[in-house]
DNA sequence: TGTACATCAGTGAACGCGCGTTCACTGATGTAC
DNA sequence: TGTACATCAGTGAACGCGCGTTCACTGATGTAC
């Protein structure tokens, strides 16, 4: 398992290294790590203080309470998703298509190996999010609103033309659901077992260019 | 909220009326609702005991434990997704695109008005399932197999062309991620509020129609 | 038809468990003078 | 530079809670003769 949190290389910030270190930091990767694990049903901030070395009411000065972290760990993965779109973005080279074709792959990319923070990213929020969340989802979301202004030709920061919205919910609700299944399961039919990896990267930019094409080059 | 469930006329087994009179049935009901209410997060045998107006270890004798109820839960729902995907097509009347949209409005539809169920259906066994819920599960995958065949011209039952089988994934990572996105409120900001069910039906068969020409109609 | 018995879906009390949170506290760090 | 004090991230014991499951039981239903 791979952490999206960066490991700074010093201190996040001069007050947090009082006794442990950087206990806020510890608590977020302890968190994504056993979100992985147990996913949110089995999630427990006892175990996660458990896991962090520290006592049970240690989290409770960083977070409030376990909704508090959970949330944190939510506006963490939403940065580290954006950075993963814009990674894959980059890959796609110079064409408008296939940069948001890699845009894609890098939204399937990070679910995949983040199956545990993307899971409480989407679940129905039980409690208002903080605004630090907010940003951070709509950071994301308008990365992909400016791949699909690419596509369509649309100048950056424009109002979206009926057909481009289509477009963003076409190519949205294709990664969102493509990353679901593949970290369900549910591919493991259509893939030879132990090589899901090799079949997404075959199978989701046919699939997205194949939408991409649709949805540009209709009647 | 409405019941996929079926209400029987009678009984549903001759042996399923002893005391309660069929608890079985009850208990799966009450089980579907509070599953839309708290999530499989929230999910607990008691209360659902409590709803069905039964103390907590009647369960047992129906279900063995949590699991084999949630199961059966989950059973029930694939069945009731595969109608409500044939209700979906027999609405797209005869063309076989108009058919397979149909049939991925059906999918929302479903996971729209069975946000609990469906949820559970698709979230990652904790332990191996039953044969029956496999076989339910299969069924509604072999529809929109099925429904992908008529718009390559396979004929029914024959092995899906490589092309075909990109088709299957892009529209069930399409209408999932879409359903997935939508029951989580991510479409809110694009629907007007209050409207979700109209944007929904004025944009979901505009994407999956541009996804299958796109794919159907490649160069 | 009547009677004795087996079956089994229900009860309700009890169990042990892990949970989130509280509370008074401790002791290291940072700051004012 | 030294000292007194404020701050605050940690401890660890304790709380009350709802949970899933167990167990011996009850009593209605179905069956054999």
């Amino acid at each position: 398992m791979r952490h999206f949190m960066k490991t700074p290389p010093s201190l996040a910030s001069p007050r947090a290294a009082y006794h442990h270190g950087d206990l806020r930091r510890a608590l977020l990767e302890a968190s994504a790590l056993l979100l992985a694990e147990r996913g949110v049903a089995g999630f427990s901030l006892r175990e996660v203080a458990r896991r962090a070395g520290v006592s049970p009411a240690a989290p409770a000065h960083h977070f409030g309470d376990v909704d508090g972290l959970l949330l944190a760990v939510a506006t963490e993965a939403f940065k580290a998703l954006a950075a993963s779109l814009r990674d894959g973005e980059r890959r796609g080279g110079a064409d408008a298509r296939a940069r948001l074709v890699g845009q894609g792959v890098g939204y399937v990319r990070f679910a995949m190996r983040h199956e545990g923070p993307f899971r409480l990213m989407f679940r129905k929020g039980d409690r208002p999010a903080s605004p630090e969340f907010v940003c951070a989802a709509e950071g994301a979301y308008r990365l992909l609103e400016d791949g699909v202004r690419a596509v369509f030709g649309i100048i950056p920061g424009a109002e979206l033309t009926p057909r481009a919205r289509i477009g963003v919910a076409t190519l949205w609700s294709l990664v969102h659901g493509f990353a679901d299944l593949a970290i369900s399961g549910r591919f493991s039919a259509m893939a030879e077992p132990g090589s899901l990896d090799r079949w997404v990267s075959r199978t989701l930019p046919a699939a997205l260019g194949a939408a991409i094409d649709g949805l540009v080059d209709a009647r």
